[in-house]
DNA sequence: CTAATAGTGTCTGTTAGACACTATCTA
DNA sequence: TAGATAGTGTCTAACAGACACTATTAG
């Protein structure tokens, strides 16, 4: 390997010649939007911050991405650190949020992921101690309002006496979508930075591919009942559904273990996920 | 505000004391999958790199984020600076890659933008000119095998005398797939750095999205007849389709204009993207 | 004339939504 | 007994794929 710039310069030399520091450069994080199902309710871990900026306000888990370590592997190490959670846990990249703006100490640049596990993985208890640095808010997303143009949802967000209530607005614009959201008054504190539009996105991709893609399947356990898969369902999309319908369209991303589990004295069959169903659809 | 932090500082001081050098940071850019239609086929543009690293090797434009920039600003900066295209053009964000050692400079994390545009918004033009440092490459996915559990597929790129083909495994795993790319042996060079992962990916999502959702009518102009929207569909997924089946099918996203066009002497009626139809499912 | 393209109509099997129904255990 | 929860069966309207068909222009 030979090659030559436009200033004679060989690889090797051009490397040697490099000033990362000729600009000022943002710093760079990663964050997550870490969901899990409780008494039948989604919920989502939020930290609260104990320094500036935004001290006091309720923010997403996360931290700065050490500088030659791999986003995944900042990701996973966050995880463990900051929520005690097993490895193996499921995540995906959401979307990258870099608004200069965004964060009054530097330019920071985060880089959010959407993470699920089934509430046995969670060593972090679901106590309800008010004084606690993180917390399992319940979360949930409904639709108020829909037309031809615009779609109005309340995304609210509950740990004990902490309410935060946002007012989401969808307008249809030439050919995008524009989406807004807004504080509502009966809220007694509001998410930190910018957060809450990662939160809303997890939330619409969570709650449209719960039908179509094996997604909410990372919030079970292995086996699991097909009532218990309805319940993660029903707790993500907010609604109830129809059970027969929903067991007939289910049964086709699963296979039978062939095992069963006692239910109330009644003997109740284990299924599984077979990711083979279904599987090129997911890649979305 | 006079919230005090554990050291007993107010914002203000906290920000006075925060160093953003204590640690070394990345450096950040976005990218850009760039796709137009010409002639019924797929493009993308790709730029010759002049300097080191990758000297000679095909790349996707793009560029450093200034300090003091939004994302979205760069995108819109590179977009006129490298390519000539005029302003609203549409783009959304892809994907962010930030493997530590992705580029030998430094830790250069990139956000990939996927932008779309009509063949007529360009300005660059498609001159086969061989020294040129920008060319539109054909681009075509093709699925060659596919069983249960693996899907191999054919990513081609080509432009006069010079061909990339590579050779993408999708594969499942327990719960996600993985997606493996592999430089043929044919291919007359490479795409530089990780950059085919980007464009893999764009093109799975394009091609995915072709028939539920509006996105290729950003390829198109405001009014089209509907042989030119099934033409720009066929370059986009790399088959034939059912005229009627797709006629009846995508007629629920566009109306009518009332207006006409001559195509060889024959009167054809004009239509145009009706964002309102299906909106929700966009929500991606 | 034939070949190609624009555009329409129809048949069929699959799927999604609505809902009625049985069986079993708890209180 | 009533009231949950587990689980099944059926009807219907909407939809997707296959394909036959007409009309017009180019050669």
């Amino acid at each position: 390997m030979e090659l030559r710039n436009a200033k004679g310069q060989t690889l090797q030399e051009f490397l040697a010649d490099y000033d990362e520091n000729r600009y000022r450069r943002p710093s760079n994080t990663v964050d997550m939007v870490l969901m899990t199902v409780h008494e039948g309710q989604l919920k989502l871990l939020l930290i609260r911050r104990k320094d500036h900026p935004f001290i006091g306000q309720w923010a997403l888990p996360g931290g700065f991405i050490n500088f030659d370590e791999d986003m995944e592997t900042a990701v996973q190490r966050e995880l463990e650190e900051e929520t005690s959670i097993h490895e193996n846990t499921y995540f995906h990249q959401l979307y990258t949020f870099g608004n200069a703006d965004r964060d009054p100490r530097t330019r920071i640049i985060t880089t959010v992921y959407l993470s699920m596990t089934p509430e046995t993985n969670i060593r972090k208890t679901f106590a309800n101690d008010d004084a606690a640095d993180a917390a399992w808010f319940t979360i949930r997303k409904c639709v108020q309002e829909q037309n031809d143009r615009e779609r109005v949802s309340v995304l609210t967000l509950q740990y004990l006496d902490t309410h935060m209530e946002y007012c989401i607005t969808d307008t249809v614009k030439n050919n995008y979508i524009e989406t807004r959201s807004q504080l509502m008054e009966e809220s007694t504190t509001e998410l930190a930075s910018d957060h809450v539009k990662a939160v809303n996105m997890a939330m619409d991709q969570v709650m449209n591919r719960a039908a179509s893609t094996g997604i909410l399947f990372n919030l079970l356990e292995e086996e699991f009942t097909l009532r218990e898969v309805q319940n993660v369902y029903e707790a993500i999309i907010a609604k109830k559904t129809d059970t027969g319908n929903f067991r007939r369209d289910i049964k086709r991303m699963l296979k039978e273990t062939g095992t069963y589990k006692n239910v109330k004295g009644k003997k109740v069959k284990l299924y599984r996920f077979d990711p083979m169903y279904r599987y090129l659809e997911e890649n979305l």
